[in-house]
DNA sequence: TTTGACCCTGTATCTAATACAGAGTTTAGA
DNA sequence: TCTAAACTCTGTATTAGATACAGGGTCAAA
């Protein structure tokens, strides 16, 4: 049973951003007490954590409403149906991790390089190397 | 020489989005013919590739600059500054890389239980398991 | 029992991107 | 060469996703 604001410090989401997902239906409305503050349960919570680091991963909204949706398939799905938009996904995350991974090995050869002492970064030519493609 | 069309063609960008990042100072501005048109580069080029591809992964814009900055360092940070920056930046992007495994992870358990011919997915309890934190 | 910290709603603002309108330019074909 | 389609220009409007703020009600603890 927590607060909007408790919900708020706990994730790291601000706090009026909770209220924004409530109005888009990425986060159910909880419940109320007599004055018409909001509840929140565990399950809010849970489901908080998940759209912020799926929101930080760059997947939209409805991307990450998508995600949801897979955990929550009403019998209005069958398994196939689940089964191929969940392969979409692992196909979007898996191109997501090859960019990290090829910008994070640019990265560490320019960590690497500035190892060497004094001089200016502009003088370092491994800088360059960030754009390229493989 | 490409025009603001097949610059956007190329990239698979926007083409409103390109002069977008041009007004913040994300794209260079680029030269212009005497009738006005913009003429970018392949350095323009390579440019809007690393920036779709930041932006995709979840940076924001003036994240993604800090990225770009890093290969622009005109004399003015040592390369001990670039050095850090770098890998303040390295670990934000690992940090990354290990959400989307995790997300990655849940997802082949979904995909793999509905391999599981027939009945709906409200069936499938790995589903439930998406939103955990290991 | 009051006062500071919190919550409510509605609305305004901000960033990032995209769309559109009205006018000029380029280019390919009749 | 002329013209019509396709493109570009600028300025402004709109959208999505969030965040901020104002004016008022509620809660808790001193």
């Amino acid at each position: 049973m927590l607060t909007r604001g408790k919900l708020a410090t706990q994730t790291g989401c601000n706090i009026e951003t909770i209220r924004y997902y409530e109005t888009i239906d990425l986060l159910p409305a909880p419940a109320r007490t007599a004055s018409g503050y909001r509840t929140y349960n565990d399950e809010h919570l849970r489901r908080l954590n998940f759209i912020q680091r799926a929101r930080s991963l760059g997947f939209s909204s409805e991307q990450t409403r998508g995600l949801l949706d897979l955990t929550e398939a009403e019998g209005n799905k069958t398994r196939a149906d689940v089964k191929s938009l969940t392969e979409a996904h692992i196909d979007e995350i898996s191109q997501k991790i090859k960019d990290l991974q090829k910008i994070k090995k640019r990265l560490r050869q320019i960590s690497s390089f500035c190892d060497g002492s004094g001089k200016s970064a502009s003088t370092c030519p491994i800088l360059e190397s960030l754009f390229e493609d493989n």
